[in-house]
DNA sequence: TATTTGGTTCTTTTTTTTGTGAACCAACCG
DNA sequence: CGGTTGGTTCACAAAAAAAAGAACCAAATA
């Protein structure tokens, strides 16, 4: 059912979503997904492709409806759940990640806080400026995908 | 040496790292070197104050180098080292987790590649109107700290 | 009603990651 | 020299993450 080169790519993208933290098989899924030639697979196939086993895929499957990543669909007269990835929110997931990195605002504006009153200048002045950027930065996503779109129009 | 609140956020940096796949050593040193009255840190003291193993904090530390998140001084007359964030880098740190994001274009061109002259023409173009938002926001990346620059001034 | 299908849950096993501790080494110190 | 200091390395242990497998369940089917 897949090639040698399908198989492969799946398995890139599964080790690109590791490093961002996600377990192994939940990466590989988000691969099948994205690689299968409907776009879709069902529980059965994710088990087969991936040889796996059914818990493994079924917790997997059941973490990746909790991110809403995918949903599934099913067929009159067919009780199988077909999942496919949430493709048309692409960019509310990217905006998530960027979101992801401001998150640093929170602990480095404590630290600034732990830090009033002693020495240290210099460091607390990058400290500031880097809490500055993070300010500035969650402010403009809205802007770059405005920006996106009226550009691509 | 510590007190309770700086603990807390030693330990709330760590996890905060730590979710960002770093190995939870790792990130607790670089809260603890954000935390520290002097903005830096000995061997001895990272050992102590975290109570954790010399092994395990020299492999950390030699982690945090090739990284090039930290680096060390010494004092005349004292085999120590000082070691402390290499605070004036997080403008080249933050563009690293930004262009980290837009990676994943690699593999989305190759999915992209893979499925030509297939089916599923909503589900393609989701992924190249994706992809080419990935290649906006690579381009962007410099313009937006241009733009924080000149607007801090 | 018995059986198959599609999937979940729970317990156990396997694997990986993280950290320990002892031995070691090089530089300096007395 | 012989010992102390500052740190590294390596073999191993503890802990956590990931996956397996069997038992189970609910809906559909025969």
């Amino acid at each position: 059912m897949l090639s040698e080169k399908q198989k492969e790519l799946i398995e890139r993208i599964g080790v690109f979503h590791e490093h961002k933290g996600m377990q192994p098989l939940v990466g590989r899924i988000i691969g099948l997904l994205l690689v299968h030639s409907n776009a879709e697979a069902t529980f059965e196939e994710i088990v087969e492709e991936l040889s796996v086993s059914k818990s493994a895929v079924s917790n997997a499957l059941t973490f990746l409806q909790a991110k809403e990543r995918i949903t599934y669909h099913t067929k009159p007269g067919d009780r199988k759940r077909y999942f496919s990835l949430r493709m048309k929110n692409w960019s509310e997931e990217l905006e998530k990640e960027m979101l992801e990195i401001t998150k640093m605002k929170i602990f480095i504006d404590d630290v600034i806080k732990e830090r009033e009153g002693s020495s240290c200048a210099e460091f607390k002045k990058c400290l500031v400026d880097f809490s500055d950027f993070l300010e500035f930065f969650k402010s403009e996503i809205p802007s770059i995908f405005k920006k996106f779109r009226s550009q691509k129009a």
